[in-house]
DNA sequence: CTAGAAAGTCAACGACTGTTGACATATGGA
DNA sequence: TCCATATGTCAACAGTCGTTGACTTTCTAG
């Protein structure tokens, strides 16, 4: 008999991953607009009626593909001078990690020019990205310097990943995190330094 | 007598130019796949049809209403601390200045999708900012440079006006050019201080 | 084995899109 | 005045899209 507590893995669910894979895949290559539900079904190789029975609509489709969490590490536990090095690591681990097919790249590609998506991206900020950094920069100066800090982090993914400017995408990784890891460190952590005049 | 060579406005030039100015707008609050030649037609009142027999087709439409100049500063003339400072002005200035309605808002917007639209802004990118920076920075590191520095300012540029992070939209206009400048200055020129290892 | 639910297939609808061609009107030189 | 050309209008085509409902096949509980 087939119980109902510890569900099994019936084959709708198999059906269910393979389309929601086929999405993300064709959502983060081509965007919402671009990608029709003609294109999933045949993808997860199954009929285009499937995906609307499976999910009701295409922004439904979208809306679920989208979900996911950045997975910040506990800033408060890296030593102080390598937290913008340890964000930028991070962050571009997602890009070009192993397990790429997130929603990250799929937000970016599709956020300038829909408007879900656009406030999926605020959303992810506000609720994850913004109290990482307002744990250790202290409230006043908090959202001045998140905002800096996701403009170059999401700006490099922008041209590196989604227009693929030429210098952008021939940097090194170990390079390009350097330069953005201090330029983040300065965003966060500003050392008495001062940039311009002593 | 109408002289065929100091040209005059004809009623046609007005008409045409309704159309790219309606387009432009259009191309730049949704976007190229948002934006279709029947709203277009509407904003600029005309019919749908003279849209196409004045631009042959929206694609045409949309490569004339991408093109313009960024109208960069000679960096050579400006105090070497201050290159930073000037360029992130000047690139604001083109966002929020008087004269918004230009292809690089419009660029943006549909950058992501729009394989062309991509293309343009790499074709940008190199004819019109790498040189700049590569006078001033030595071949070495120019392309590098330019690529850190193009990622810092489209990303605020995206997080600011296209995708409007809230802290990024509320952050001052001269708070934020003075931090994003102060990045570029030292992508640009380090100072002596050799940030890592001498 | 068998009835019924689950899973999958197929064809079509209605809406919207870029584009076209046939037609009407206006303009300006002869 | 008259005619050629420039300019504008209108309806429709052909294609694509998300979505739906009727149908068939597959699986499994009783």
């Amino acid at each position: 008999m087939t119980q109902k507590k510890p569900v099994k893995s019936k084959k709708s669910d198999l059906t269910r991953a393979a389309i929601l894979a086929a999405a993300r895949e064709l959502f983060t290559s081509q965007g919402f607009d671009h990608t029709t539900v003609r294109d999933v079904a045949a993808k997860a190789k199954i009929d285009p009626a499937m995906v609307i029975r499976y999910f009701g609509s295409k922004d439904e489709l979208f809306a679920l593909a989208v979900e996911f969490d950045l997975r910040l590490p506990d800033l408060s536990k890296v030593p102080r001078d390598a937290v913008g090095a340890t964000l930028a690591a991070h962050y571009f681990g997602l890009w070009e990690g192993e397990n790429r097919n997130h929603g990250l790249p799929l937000l970016m590609r599709s956020a300038a020019s829909n408007e879900f998506a656009a406030a999926k991206m605020r959303e992810m900020f506000g609720k994850q990205v913004a109290p990482a950094i307002a744990a250790l920069v202290g409230p006043a100066q908090a959202a001045a310097c998140a905002g800096l800090v996701a403009s170059q982090l999401l700006g490099m993914a922008f041209c590196r990943h989604i227009i693929k400017l030429p210098p952008a995408v021939a940097m090194p990784r170990d390079a390009m995190i350097k330069a953005l890891g201090q330029t983040i460190q300065n965003y966060m952590l500003p050392r008495g330094i001062k940039p311009s005049e002593p």
